[in-house]
DNA sequence: GTATATATTCAAGCCCGCTTAACTATTCAA
DNA sequence: TTGAATAGTTAAGCGGGCTTGAATATATAC
């Protein structure tokens, strides 16, 4: 088999996988936090893009900037979202995640995280180490191909 | 850095940036085939877990049988799933997808594969083979203790 | 055969998130 | 300074998906 059709293989069978148990996590952890998964989409796009405003909010997750105030209310409500004027523009609001918003997303990313790290540790030491190399490599490659 | 450290600190940073796109593709494949989650969680339940009945599907989901049935209800009225009566039990309704609910899902997993297939492509043949080769160690591992 | 249990569906009602349209507040430009 | 543009909120209405409780059909136990 070329390497090309290798790769094509390899990749699809672990996406399968993946996607699988990323379903299953993602519901539990909608269950567990009570979020929608709107809300949650609004708190990763905070967490990993950082202040912004709610018309942007809205232009990202491709709602009228109307649904977008409606959920950023609920989740400021909740405590989870700290909104405040913009001092530049005052018809603008400065939205951040609060320490509890930021939270909830850190554990999240920690389920994930702890699932991937089980699975790894069911190999040897040499597999892990290259596991290390690969996702380290993966990482990267797609931080680059994201900007 | 302890082996040990370094890999929770590798899964986390590659969880971060994947979490983050598969949100963003999640939510442009919900936008694509108009499907909400909870019709996808149903029938990528079909996909992965094969025949079932609407009271399994509700029970996996967290969710009444009443809610399952209705959800199975959209998703038959759509083409995507096929409810036929189990001549075993003819009480129960055996549920499975259609080819066209059947291609919706490998859809949405050929977009995965191909984001990370792009990825690996940045990288040298040498790098390729490595992500190649952890790829299918991790698949490997993790339908071993998903059983 | 009759009663009970199981599988699903139907009906009514609730909440959430979306939409459009109207409204307020602020900024910018002539 | 006045008029238009921009940012956000509010209001009213719609549909989806959930719930509980009742209804239907089938299976099982006695």
């Amino acid at each position: 088999m070329s390497p090309a059709k290798m790769l094509t293989e390899v990749v699809r069978d672990w996406s399968k996988v993946f996607m699988q148990r990323s379903m299953r996590d993602f519901r539990r952890f909608m269950d567990s936090t009570g979020l929608s998964f709107s809300q949650i989409n609004i708190l990763m796009r905070l967490f990993h893009g950082g202040i912004t405003s709610v018309s942007e909010i809205g232009g990202e997750l491709g709602v009228s900037n109307a649904a977008a105030s409606q959920a950023v209310d609920r989740l400021v409500v909740m405590g989870l979202i700290e909104r405040t004027e913009d001092p530049q523009d005052r018809r603008t609001k400065r939205l951040e995640l609060t320490p509890q918003g930021c939270t909830m997303i850190e554990k999240g990313i920690e389920a994930r995280s702890r699932w991937i790290e089980g699975v790894t540790h069911t190999l040897n030491p040499e597999q892990q180490e290259m596991i290390i190399s690969a996702l380290t490599l993966l990482t990267a490659a797609a931080q680059k191909t994201s900007e």
